[in-house]
DNA sequence: AAATATACTTAACACTGTTAAGTATCCAAA
DNA sequence: TTTGGATACTTAACAGTGTTAAGTATATTT
């Protein structure tokens, strides 16, 4: 069926392009900006043939979300290599900080944004795979860390989730502007690290005795 | 002058019909049922004349913003008596998370939403009073727990901004959809909690030893 | 009575996502 | 070769959004 194959390659090669556009709009423009109309002007379609490769914008919205799992992710090689399971949490938490900061409308469509879920919510596995992966990483961690004594045992899921709230909101309050008229915002960095700092050395039990 | 002072109530009058019509709207139809158009059919004007008594919607939406403030500080209500500053603590903690969960919308516009940001920065003084003034409590509260041994020393901004980020991280991660296909419902909020505890646990001395 | 200030409205601009209906183009069967 | 149908795409429209310039009554002041 070399016929049907063609038709698609086709039909992908021309998701690429609406998707190219859709990032070409996000980056350069914004999120604000991307818009159907807009994507359409680019590839030089009518915004309806949009529709016939997307269900609805949320759709699109939710592939740029998992490429911002992908640049995450490239943001995070080298993590996976170190040994001591502390140390590696640490950088996790650094590197979250400084990824939402130097990509904030990327780390907003991923973490703040409706438009992505709502996408999953009308899919078939209904699942945040992406979502899943990431959380998983830190829960791998801090069970190590757990395991070979490095910081108090508990609830996994509940120190994850109390380190993963602590981090995102961070990020998230500097990047919807609620530190902005509450402090210099040449310090915010340094206050957020000092924050993740504190966090780490409170629970960390190698240090004491 | 009686006359311009009339005036003036009048002009303060339809600027509270403009608040109550927006208000209404935000609690019966939430916040994307927040128009313009939508408060001038309630209140029985032209769209336009919403502009002669506000900027622009930020500026509306800031004053429902200020109202959340205040619903916020009349659910806290009772906490200012706590003679202990660490089950203050566990108490503001705890009640910053169930307000975000019960009043989601509230909760969005006032730690997760931009426009009430943007109205402020139009304005002469450009500060943020409300979130001022709720970390100042917090502050002093983690200040007062230091003072008197009940938590390790360290920098109380460092501190409050910790604790804050992670109390707002879990709200706005639950009310962002973030925690649905993640774990089971009905575990989120026990888990939450559970995250709180630790971290309150964690820091504090008065159990150890 | 005329001029001016106040309060409000009409009409429009420039957008948004989305859908129903219509039109070419291509491919296969009669 | 011609006809019929699938494919790919477009036009036009719906129903909204925030916002502004210009116009119109009404009321007040000169």
């Amino acid at each position: 069926m070399g016929i049907s194959e063609r038709k698609e390659k086709q039909k992908t090669e021309i998701r690429k392009m609406i998707l190219d556009a859709s990032m070409k709009l996000f980056v350069e423009q914004g999120f604000e900006n991307v818009s159907i109309r807009k994507i359409a002007d680019i590839i030089e379609y009518s915004p309806t043939t949009v529709y016939l490769y997307f269900k609805d914008k949320n759709e699109i919205l939710f592939n740029l979300h998992e490429m911002g799992f992908q640049k995450m992710a490239e943001f995070n090689e080298g993590l996976w290599d170190i040994k001591n399971p502390l140390l590696r949490l640490h950088k996790m938490g650094e590197n979250y900080i400084k990824f939402g900061l130097t990509n904030p409308e990327c780390y907003d469509l991923m973490f703040i944004q409706r438009a992505p879920m709502e996408a999953i919510e009308q899919t078939v596995d209904c699942e945040w795979k992406s979502g899943d992966v990431a959380l998983g990483r830190l829960k791998d961690t801090i069970q190590e860390a757990m395991d070979k004594g490095f910081i108090v045992k508990g609830n996994v899921d509940a120190v994850s989730m109390g380190i993963w709230g602590m981090v995102h909101g961070l990020v998230s309050l500097s990047i919807r502007n609620r530190f902005d008229k509450m402090m210099d915002p040449e310090m915010t960095i340094p206050m957020m690290s000092q924050a993740l700092n504190w966090l780490l050395e409170t629970i960390d039990l190698t240090m004491k005795e």
